[in-house]
Parts: C-alpha cells; structure tokens; sequence
DNA sequence: AAAATAATTGCAACTAAGTTGCATTTTTGT
DNA sequence: ACAAAAATGCAACTTAGTTGCAATTATTTT
C-alpha cells in the first residue's frame, strides 16, 4: 500500500525540485501523494511498504518541506501531519477539518478564507484555518 | 511576577465557574489573566512565584478549559498554548500570529475572519486561524 | 468541632514526537 | 569504476504531556 499508482509522479516532482531521487524519498513522496489529507509521520510510517528508520522520515519530510514540494499542515495534536503542495496557494491553502470524535481530518478544498490583513509592521508569511467539529459519519 | 493584580478577578472567576478556589489554580490563572498572549505551560511556569508540579498545572489547565474559562489556543511546535477566554467567541477568537524569527506570538484583535462554510454534513464547532510571518520587531 | 468523604496535588515512571552526533551506505559527477 | 558528496541508520537524548497511586487539602456530615 505505499502508493504505488504515485510512483513516477513522485520521480518527477523530486527532479524537478532538484532533488536526490532515492528509494526512501520517493516511497515517502508516493504515500503523500497517494494520501487525501496531510499525514503524520506515524501514519506515513503505517503506509510504507519498506520500513524506513524514523529519523530518515524526518530529514526527508525536512527536504521536502525546504523544497517546497510539501508543507507542514495545521497540527492536530502534538505530531505535525504533512501533505504535498499541489493544492497550495504561497500563502495559504485549504482550510483542514478535524473530526473531534473519530479524529480524521478532512480538506476543505475550494472554502479558502481572505486573507487577514496584517497590523501595521507585521508581515504575514502563511496563513493556516483550521477547524474542529462533526464529520458527517460522526454526527 | 504571578499576576498580583489579577489575583482577586481570577478568584471570582474560579466561583462563578464552580471550580474549587485552591492557591495553585488562583496563581495559574493569574498569571494567564496577566499575560497579553497564550502562553504554553513552560511559560506559565517560568511566571509563577511558587513551584508548582507540572502534573497539576496540565490538569489544572484540563479544569479551565473544561469549565470554558481558558481555551487551548493553539499548538505552535509541540507545545499547546493557552488563554482566557475572555477576548473570544463560541465558535472562534481572534487570529495569532507567531514571529518565525523572534517567536513571539501576538493576539490580532479585531482581526476576525468570518466563517468556513461547512461542507454538506459537516458541524463546525471551532475556528482557529494561524499566522505565521515576521513582527515589526523582526522586519 | 471532629470525622467522613471528596477533590486536589505531588511524585515517579512512562509514552509520544522529534532531534543530535556519528558511523555506514548510497548516489552522483568524472 | 572511483572519489566526493549526500543520504541513511542507529543509539542516545530531549521535550511535552500522561497515568497510577499515595499524600494532602477542602468540603460536607454529624
């Protein structure tokens, strides 16, 4: 189940982005792509066929998000969950739902908010929404 | 620096919520009454005169928000943040946003977005809105 | 006011998420 | 194919938070 259907897309996105093609990243990227909603590194490490140590997941997830090919999602708790860039605008994407009872998140895609407008002096770099609630399964 | 004059409306807060009037949880209200941002639990810590064990202050933390009087406000790194609730709505507050350089978060007051439109079957019970960018101190 | 009961606090030990240093392996450019 | 550079893996560590249980403090009953 390690998104085998993402595969090349993976490939691609890694030469584009100038980076090292190896067989860990493009697993890891294939799993994100495969994946609907921003994952954890647990949930990543649950989807890949190959075991990968966790401390390469974090340097790769790392790359990734220097890269700019993926980002660091809204946190639900304590773990940061990670999903490709595609759906992303600079600023700010979609905003994330969280299911308070079942725990699943879900992209709201297409209900991006304006952006705020910064008080005088602040720059606003990333704008991030994150809501909590029912999932339609869940109320 | 625990927030001396907080220490009276942090105990008729605690009797209106219902919430036992004990020296640890005046002094951890206090000290969130005083402060102008959500602090995490290290800070809340740091302000206090007394030591208090962090296995209470988590819990003591628990009872607030569970009484509606603080609210997590959100988690920056792996840390949560907290803060009265006095500045916020039902379903959301004012957005916050987090220096990347100097790290320090400001309440955007009067800078609220309005509200997701919750897809077909959805029930959202809360919003939060992260910014993330450079203070004026940082520019 | 004293005893009984309930709630709160503190301690030790533990879990989860993530990081650091260093040795080993893999990739890439020649 | 080979040297240099980059990526990976392992062990140990850190930080944030949790759990079980005993000791303390607060509240209620008598």
């Amino acid at each position: 189940m390690s998104g085998e259907g993402q595969y090349y897309a993976a490939k691609e996105m890694l030469a584009e982005a100038g980076l090292h093609c190896t067989e860990p990243r493009l697993a890891v990227l294939s799993v994100l792509l495969a994946a609907e909603r921003p994952l954890s590194k647990k949930q990543i490490s649950e989807r890949l066929d190959e075991r990968i140590n966790k401390v390469t997941i974090y340097r790769i997830l790392a790359a990734f998000c220097e890269a700019q090919i993926v980002h660091k999602a809204f946190t639900q708790g304590r773990a940061a969950y990670y999903e490709p860039g595609h759906n992303c605008g600079a600023v700010q994407c979609h905003p994330h739902f969280t299911c308070t009872s079942c725990g699943d998140t879900h992209c709201f895609l297409g209900k991006t908010l304006p952006l705020v407008k910064a008080e005088a002096g602040f720059v606003i770099q990333r704008q991030q929404v994150r809501l909590e609630g029912l999932c339609p399964d869940c109320v």
